[in-house]
DNA sequence: ATAATTGCAAATGCTTTGCTTGTGA
DNA sequence: TCACAAGCAAAGCATTTGCAATTAT
């Protein structure tokens, strides 16, 4: 089960606002990733008066504290996730911009690897597929 | 050896105009992955009446026809390169923003096995490494 | 009490676009 | 010649920011 994020807020000394409740409450459903209209959108059904730069601003908080991941697709906004517990990567379906999340600890491995090799020590990667549906 | 960029713009039905050669120009010679700014400057050494706005429509016209890539990386604007012959996938040095190019074959296999396992057909990738360089 | 947060609107930074003039095939 | 391209400035879009009013601790 995963910790929510208004827990994790007060675990990391956030301060808990009206607005950060609900934004993280909403953040919390969302079995998506979803960006900031949506959950600007989302959010206005309970509290129509919170503006978008509250939404930006937390959303950055969030980031900072480590509570929420940030991902740039291509050719998308910028979408957030409540931080995982281990590590994922994202598979999007280029037809319908669903987005499913996978693990492969060989890739990982090799990517370690790859990055020593050229003499680096990795400290961060992105990993995104793009595909279409096989239809069966 | 690459063919350079004007010779793909002939081959691929590119009208080439002064302005045009010129940013293949300077395409051609960047070692590195400039990005819009760094190539209006570069070209304005040669001709200071080119105007940004040519250089956006022209990176994005030699996109489209598959003559250079684009790369969004974390946290930076938009960079460009000659489109290579064989796919290579970046390494990014988070302190100085040097990028390192490399292949793996075994990544490679790995993605396309994971999307088929996942009932994906692979088309597109992205894979970035960020690293810091190991002090000898 | 008071330092932090909000809402709003204005500002920003990158990129695109409308329009008139210039130009490549 | 004449469809297409360039230059310029204005517009667009996502995101950030300054400031006065509000709120959490």
């Amino acid at each position: 089960m995963e910790v929510d994020i208004e827990s994790k807020c007060i675990q990391k000394g956030v301060r808990l606002t009206e607005q950060r409740k609900l934004i993280a409450k909403v953040m919390s459903e969302s079995e998506s990733h979803p960006d900031v209209a949506e959950l600007h959108k989302k959010v206005g059904k309970f509290d129509s008066k919170i503006s978008i730069a509250t939404i930006y601003r937390t959303v950055k908080l969030f980031e900072e504290a480590g509570i929420v991941s940030k991902h740039d697709f291509k050719g998308s906004k910028s979408r957030y996730e409540q931080a995982p517990e281990e590590h994922h990567d994202h598979l999007i379906d280029i037809n319908s911009g669903e987005i499913t999340e996978f693990v492969n600890e060989e890739i990982e491995k090799l990517q370690k690897q790859v990055a020593e090799k050229l003499g680096y020590k990795l400290v961060d990667h992105r990993l995104e597929l793009y595909g279409s549906k096989i239809k069966k």
